[in-house]
DNA sequence: CCGATTATTGAAACGGTTTTCATTAAAAGA
DNA sequence: TCTTTTAATGAAAACCGTTTCAATAATCGG
């Protein structure tokens, strides 16, 4: 695919995306306002998995008067329009990622490294379905995070630090998406 | 069962948790205190999920110098050694569980009610580690919980708020054990 | 367009969790 | 036993997420 097209398609998903977003805050008889436009508009312009503090930092750059309150409170709102969800992944900070037009996806983190990969397995969306009726519950949505240690530390281990546990949580966290 | 006899094995299986306890204590290196003593003492006595504060006030009634910090520490070492379990219902809160002698579970959780069952499948358990593995990982824990609307909930909805939309986290959690 | 209404904003406070640091005390060695 | 070493303790601070509240600004009705 050309270049031109892939940035076409990214404009129409980001206007669809402030369609959803504007139709979300009419529904809830919520207002539309500049710091709310500006801040889907660098949530959408970033991929990564960030915190309401780091969305903070990027919109401070465009406008300083915006506070982190307003930040975080959009998030939330996001998250109920459906375009973020929220995620975390052990190291006590709320990350968000993008929702809308992305898969749903479950993520196995490396307790070594921080690795994050993404999956989708329907067979296990469909047994959690299964096991919420069992017990007469109407499923909403649920949260599957699976720890484990990557192929890259198991070699590390081998090598250098062979009876290294796994201590604090890491730092770096590299994003790798994985299809099923 | 008779009474006794489930004192009896209550009592022994306070004994093997402490055992336990003490044996991860010296595989760590670490030392064996008055304070980690009677932490253990009053976490073993209760079977409720609890948090690190609500298990601060017991200590508190038997020994007033024990601070927070020390009791939440504890819990730690606790879940370290495999006889707690950290738990996150969405209320921001940790709760603590008994782990030790006690079947591995998933959660699920009414988000009208806050209602907590507890459930285990084989099938999901199993599934998971098929993934872990599939994408180069050695599956060490995971955790898994679904949300929904229980069945108590949809009556109620049904007789008298037909549009209440789920609010705030409920402040009253019903736990049931339920097997497979 | 103007005023009334009411949602939104941002600073600050709050709440629970985690870390820091000076002090205390458990274990190990002489 | 006495000394040395080093982990554990508890108060306080730091940290992140969430709520409160007075001030502001978006919408509505006239």
């Amino acid at each position: 695919m050309l270049k031109l097209e892939d940035m076409a398609k990214k404009i129409e998903e980001f206007k669809n995306e402030k369609e959803i977003f504007l139709e979300h805050i009419q529904k809830a008889g919520l207002r539309r306002t500049a710091q709310r436009d500006l801040i889907l508009e660098i949530f959408l312009r970033t991929e990564e998995h960030l915190t309401s503090e780091d969305l903070y930092w990027l919109v401070q750059k465009e406008d300083p008067s915006v506070g982190h309150t307003t930040v975080y409170r959009t998030l939330k709102l996001l998250t109920e329009a459906g375009l973020a969800r929220e995620v975390r992944f052990g190291d006590n900070k709320t990350y968000y990622e993008h929702h809308y037009n992305h898969e749903h996806h479950d993520h196995i983190i490396c307790t070594e490294c921080g690795k994050v990969v993404e999956f989708f397995s329907p067979e296990i969306e469909s047994m959690q379905d299964a096991v919420a009726h069992k017990f007469g519950f109407i499923p909403t949505h649920h949260s599957l995070r699976l720890w484990g240690v990557c192929e890259d530390c198991q070699h590390k281990a081998n090598e250098s630090h062979p009876t290294m546990a796994s201590g604090a949580q890491p730092r770096v966290r590299v994003k790798t998406i994985a299809g099923n």
